[in-house]
DNA sequence: GTTAGCACTCAGTAGAATTGAGTGCTAATA
DNA sequence: TATTAGCACTCAATTCTACTGAGTGCTAAC
């Protein structure tokens, strides 16, 4: 009874052999997305002990809650605590020399607008893993404000376009209580403009009191472009390879949910957001907070123009994902993005 | 030898037993995705002939092309001739109310920029239908321009903001080849609206030929703005549903290859544009000219201002979708879009 | 032209037997 | 005390067989 006393689950660290075992059995998993044996074990490792020994190893690494055991007479597979273990205690990945031509190819030759940008990064970053991937933008709402215009469209219905210092552009139907003439239009379009000149998004403006048809254009343009920030922060999401989704993981309706989730793209904001706020570049499991995506891995990279982080790269897999080469994939990309906002000249 | 001269398969009519046959077949293969006997048949048909008639009815539409065998002691399923004859022969179908009231309901509440409404109507038709949706708008190459502006980013880097009849707004990056001062940029803008005022993507517009800085950049800014057209011509697509993919086909290589097809937009906007062109609503099959696609139904209603195309909803199922429905709900969404465009005043 | 009757076909299912990868335990060993 | 060989045991997966039953095509009679 009083031997029960040793390592219980406060020790965070294996000593070396179990260490080698649950590695060996991490990416013997990956591989095959079969249970792993204890023979097959000391084929991948190289520990000069027998399958005995590992099994009894494995015995205690399941006690333990790194490995699990489908059923009785299988083999062992990581439970997301070994996933764990494994990605805290990799050491840095290294990217493919194809994958590091590719990557670079890519960046030397993309061009065009920002959307654009990070559209096709998102497939590169997809093609470069074989899993969905995912590129959000955070809110501009940082940005200040380069130009802000009042078009007229017809009678009642203006577009409200304004251009921020990070090259977004946002367009705002306003919808007027009142038929306005086309000078009043440009009238206002100017006062706007110097109102909201160098202002953010979240900047208190002072606008005019007066109740002329200027001032209301003015107040009603403010007000519409004011509304929108608090709901949709004008985050941006793109997937890549959403198609992968059905490769890497079985079952109809697994695939289904995961795709129907990937639809909601608030939903991947938050997440991707979640999980850069906790620090974490992957998230195996149920380590965000979802549980549909309970037999996930996210693998998040943040992505930063002078150390502001203006959004940020993921990878969706399952948790049996190449851990090593697909954060390795998802940190260079960042990077490179990084280095394209920020030192954005090298064009012709 | 003589006898063979009745039907070949130069009549495309089937007489009315034929026809209520065929007509049984693919309902009830639709609903319950098993191949049909004879005797189901004629529950769901009110004939009063024997399984044994409609045995050999059956032979003669197999030898006609319009149902097929799995296999010898199988009932009977349509081909994808069977569905056109089917399709063809459809009596205007009825939508539920229910889907009506959601329809009116969602149109009666959306607001927002056109791509927002267009987003949220994917979501509509696939939430109505249960197949994946596809939203697309051909390209605004008609629209006239209404405003141009050229704002500065950076020493060489300026955005042309235009913004269109429709409502469209475009912004291109326009890098200079020289440092242009404020001035010059600001000039350059009163000129670019002056001179794209009222043109379209498409006109030849008269460039300023000189060759001090303010001119050059108009003209930097004209062919950046032009050179954009042959390649994107700006259509937008808006995919609802795409977790629908996984439900309606099995297969998980069916369902990556057709999730895959529909991640390339501009494949998904020409297969669209097709169908429309050569005429159908529906594209059983293989008619579309897309062997990837070849075991999808596509339905397509185009959305019109003023009698002008502008766009198109569609549906994306397997053949053995709910035609009836299906049609009914993608030519009354692309009605009330047509509505909504065109009459846009409803607003408060 | 229609139908009853019948032999036939063949996917699907269920059960039984077999296989084999892998385990846990125990007793012997270093 | 840690390791190991040996062995009985477990259980998913596979294979085989037999059987079922839905559905056919054909033929001969109506």
């Amino acid at each position: 009874m009083a031997k029960r006393v040793i390592a219980a689950t406060a020790n965070d660290d294996l000593d070396a052999r179990k260490a080698m075992i649950l590695e060996a059995v991490v990416t013997e998993h990956i591989d095959t997305a079969q249970p792993v044996g204890s023979s097959s074990v000391l084929q991948s490792a190289d520990l000069s002990v027998s399958p005995a020994t590992v099994r009894s190893e494995m015995v205690a690494l399941e006690r333990e809650g790194y490995l699990a055991q489908p059923h009785t007479s299988a083999g062992r597979v990581p439970t997301d605590k070994g996933y764990r273990y494994f990605v805290d205690h990799l050491k840095a990945g290294v990217l493919g020399r194809a994958q590091r031509d590719q990557i670079e190819d890519f960046f030397s030759r993309v061009r065009g607008e920002v959307e654009d940008v990070l559209e096709q990064t998102s497939t590169l970053l997809s093609q470069l893993t074989s899993y969905t991937s995912v590129v959000v933008t955070s809110g501009h709402t940082h940005a200040t404000i380069l130009s802000a215009q009042l078009v007229n469209l017809d009678a009642r219905h203006h577009l409200l376009v304004t251009v921020f210092s990070d090259g977004t552009v946002l367009k705002h139907s306003v919808k007027a209580s009142f038929e306005a003439s086309h000078l009043d239009v440009a009238e206002a379009s100017k006062q706007l403009n110097a109102l909201l000149l160098g202002t953010t998004l979240e900047s208190r403006v002072q606008v005019p009191s007066r109740s002329d048809a200027v001032a209301t254009l003015v107040r009603e343009s403010v007000s519409t472009l004011h509304a929108d920030v608090p709901t949709t922060d004008d985050e941006q999401v793109f997937i890549g390879g959403s198609a992968r989704v059905a490769e890497a993981f079985d079952g109809v309706e697994t695939v289904r949910k995961i795709l129907s989730i990937l639809e909601q793209e608030l939903l991947v904001v938050s997440l991707v957001e979640d999980i850069l706020q906790k620090g974490l570049s992957v998230a195996i499991g149920s380590e965000h907070g979802y549980e549909p995506l309970s037999s996930c891995a996210v693998i998040v990279a943040p992505v930063t123009i002078d150390g502001e982080p203006i959004g940020a790269v993921g990878l969706l897999g399952p948790t049996r994902m190449k851990y090593p080469e697909a954060m390795a994939a998802a940190e260079a990309v960042s990077s490179h993005l990084t280095r394209h906002f920020g030192g954005e000249d090298q064009g012709a």
